[in-house]
DNA sequence: CCTATTTGACCACC
DNA sequence: GGTGGTCAAATAGG
């Protein structure tokens, strides 16, 4: 796709002059340690990012999804309505790989819309749920991965990503944008801690509850009451659906874990709950609290 | 006119 | 047979 390209352009740019704010926010912050620590974190990230985009040459197409080749068979090449009719079938156990339950809030800051294109392809009425679940895809790359979302509450949705989340460094994918449906109101896409954080946050749990699914994807469920900046989200055109080479993927997973979530809807939300030293923060509820006023402080 | 969303039906897995 | 995931025609919106 040629979107990809200006979508390339538009990620750097955006990450470098986010890179940019923090770093001006960060000679404002610098009295605070804290904030000093999280605004690092944020511009490593920022540039990472770009480094990556640049680094990947735009070669998003190259991702195979070593999670589930079924995958690939699901979706022919020829498109939305290819008339491939390989497919239709949801092989063995296409497994979703990555599960994220998010949970906004009361609607909170309707940053819902993280600027990723999603398109929904189905929904569904799932036995047990009291929403239906939404079926969403990238529609820069469909091949690559796809997303479904889980509605089980008004405020919690899930996103479970199916093959290799090839969206990482914080430019992790976004959740999808919560469906029009009034009873819906979805919260801003939240992003997860990696199972590391999920341990850090077990202390939590009277706010924070998180699952770790077994394939290494996690279910992090934030309390609605949680809120989470706003922000910077100004830069919304910012897609970061980069796809790396599943190789790279892994790796890049492994060491950005505590940074990268597989469903993030902005970098920001990335980086800002996807950082690990905003979470090392964190010593309890009461500090959750503090850190998530002060990150609002920031923004 | 093009693209995204909705929605019913189809199909495979359990 | 039930259920979940996907397809694709119809529809809406820009």
């Amino acid at each position: 796709m040629a979107g990809a390209c200006v979508f390339e352009e538009k990620t750097v740019i955006h990450e470098l002059t986010q890179g940019l704010q923090m770093t001006q926010q960060l000679r404002l912050n610098l009295h605070s340690p804290e904030a000093r620590n999280l605004l690092i974190q944020k511009i490593l990230s920022s540039y990472e990012n770009a480094l990556f985009v640049l680094q990947s040459g735009g070669q998003p197409s190259e991702v195979e999804i070593t999670g589930s080749e079924e995958f690939a068979f699901d979706r022919p090449l020829s498109g939305q309505h290819g008339q491939n009719v390989i497919s239709k079938k949801r092989k063995g156990s296409a497994t979703w790989e990555d599960e994220v339950r998010i949970c906004g809030g009361n609607g909170l800051e309707d940053n819902t819309d993280d600027g990723y294109s999603w398109r929904k392809y189905g929904q569904k009425d799932i036995l047990g749920a009291n929403f239906p679940r939404s079926y969403y895809e990238f529609s820069y790359h469909k091949e690559p991965k796809q997303v479904k979302k889980t509605d089980n509450g008004p405020t919690i949705f899930e996103s479970a990503y199916k093959g290799k989340h090839t969206c990482n460094l914080g430019a992790q994918s976004a959740s999808p944008p919560p469906p029009p449906s009034p009873e819906y109101h979805e919260p801003t896409p939240v992003r997860l801690s990696s199972p590391n954080h999920g341990e850090m946050l077990s202390n939590l749990k009277a706010n924070l509850s998180v699952n770790t699914s077994d394939l290494g994807g996690y279910t992090d469920t934030i309390p609605s009451s949680f809120s989470f900046p706003s922000t910077s989200s100004g830069l919304k055109e910012d897609h970061h659906q980069f796809h790396f080479p599943s190789y790279y993927d892994d790796e890049l997973w492994q060491v950005c874990s505590p940074f990268i979530s597989p469903a993030t809807s902005e970098s920001n939300l990335f980086t800002e709950w996807g950082s690990s030293s905003s979470l090392d923060l964190l010593t309890g509820p009461t500090d959750v609290d503090s850190d998530f006023e002060f990150m609002n402080s920031l923004f």
